[in-house]
Parts: C-alpha cells; structure tokens; sequence
DNA sequence: TCAAATACATTAGTTTCTTATGTATTTTTG
DNA sequence: CAAAAATACATAAGAAACTAATGTATTTGA
C-alpha cells in the first residue's frame, strides 16, 4: 500500500530535517531507504523529489555537507547547521499542531502513544 | 497563527468531501467560513482553491449541485454522491493512517482524544 | 557475468495551490 | 443613507513541490 501522492507535498522537508536531528550526518540513498524501512515501505520518497529538496536546505543553509568517497563512489553527507536544528523544532512542531487540527476536523480517533 | 501553506495540500479534497459528508449540502462561502470557525482561523480556505476543487469533485462525479437564489443571489449547493460518500471514507481513512505514519515518524506525542 | 543495488543528478510535465482580479448583491455601520 | 464590509460566485496567471523519466557510474551478489 502507497499514500496517494499529495499527501507528501509539504511534509518532506519535515521528515528530512526530523531523520537528520535524529542521526547527525546522513546521505541521500541512505534517506529514502530509512524512511521506506522506518515507514514499512508506505512512504518513498523518489529522487526527483530528494535531491532538489537537500539542494534547497543547502541553499537556505540549514544543512552543510562533506564528501566522502567508498571507493571510487561519492557519498555526499549532510548535516543539520544550527539554524538548521531551529528550523526542525519549528517544523515538527508546526506538523504536530496541523494534524491536531486536521484530526478534529476529520474527527478522527486515533491510537495512543 | 497560519499554517505554512504547503501543509495544506492534498489535505482539501479530503476535508470538503468530509464536511459534504457531514452536513448533507453546503455552498462553496459557507464551507470556507465552516473550516474557518472549525479550525479557530488556523485553516482559511480560499476561493482560488475551492471553487477548482468542487468542480473537479462534480466533474468526477463525487458531487451533485442544486442551484437555488437568495433574492437575486445564486447560491450553489453541494451534496455528496453514493460514489462520493465512498470515496470520503477512503480518503479520510487514508490521511488518518497517513498522519499516523507521520507521528511514527516524527516521533510526535498527540493528545488523547 | 550480469542483474540488482548503490549513489549521485537533472529535466519535462503535472497537480495543486496562491494571489489577483472580476462581477454582482446584500448587510452593517458610522 | 452612503459607504464599507460581507456574501457569493468565478477564472486566470504564476509558483511550489512533487512524479516519472532519464542519465551516469560503481559495486555487490546470485
């Protein structure tokens, strides 16, 4: 089972802000394959959608990034700056309190953590 | 306090055809100024958004539309259709799981309801 | 050995909004 | 009672954020 596409629009960049909090320094092909195992294959997030996204985080400097090579493979690293780390919180919580909303509006029950 | 607007979408569809699924019928204004009130101002939905997005809902069936005048005011009310009814319990089941997911993910702790 | 997985990236096209604009009627308020 | 605000519809241009497709290259595993 898949999420009808639009769902993810604007969540993304929350969930990569959210893993990179969580993990220190990850790289992209290691990012959608935490969320595809983390998520039991519900989400994946393509490259298309990736990329330009970390591409983006970098511009606005929320993440700064290290080269490492495996071999004679690339392995590009990013790592929350701190502005960055500010940008998380304000994120998830932003999220948090969208789908309290949304879970009234819905009236939706849902399971207690 | 707003919501950034990227959260929103993908989320319209669902909320309207579940207002539509709770009232019976509604005109366009009325369902901006329900999710407003709902929401206390957190949700505006604008014209430029939902008027697209019941049309599409008719031209694909989900609705039926009743014209009816107030003085010489048209008002155009909307009502679910048996394959509209069908398709609210799939799309709020599938954010509900959805926003699940999120909260797995995000790590997020939400109120009891 | 060769298909699948790993790892980066870009581009064209689509969807779904926002913002702006337009028209007209009705209600409220100073 | 005139003007502003609210009510009520609608469309159109442009932006954002994806998907799907494509490209390149290396490494791993059956």
């Amino acid at each position: 089972m898949n999420y009808s596409t639009e769902l993810l629009k604007g969540t993304l960049k929350t969930i990569v802000l959210k893993l990179l909090a969580d993990n220190k320094k990850m790289y992209g092909y290691e990012i959608t394959q935490r969320v595809k195992e983390l998520t039991l294959n519900k989400i994946q997030i393509t490259e298309g959608a990736l990329y330009p996204t970390l591409h983006s985080l970098e511009a606005d400097g929320f993440v700064t990034t290290e080269t490492e090579y495996i071999g004679k493979r690339v392995r590009k690293y990013y790592s929350l700056s701190p502005t960055g780390k500010k940008k998380t919180k304000e994120k998830v919580s932003e999220l948090a309190d969208f789908m309290e909303t949304m879970k009234f509006l819905l009236d939706i029950k849902t399971k207690t953590t």
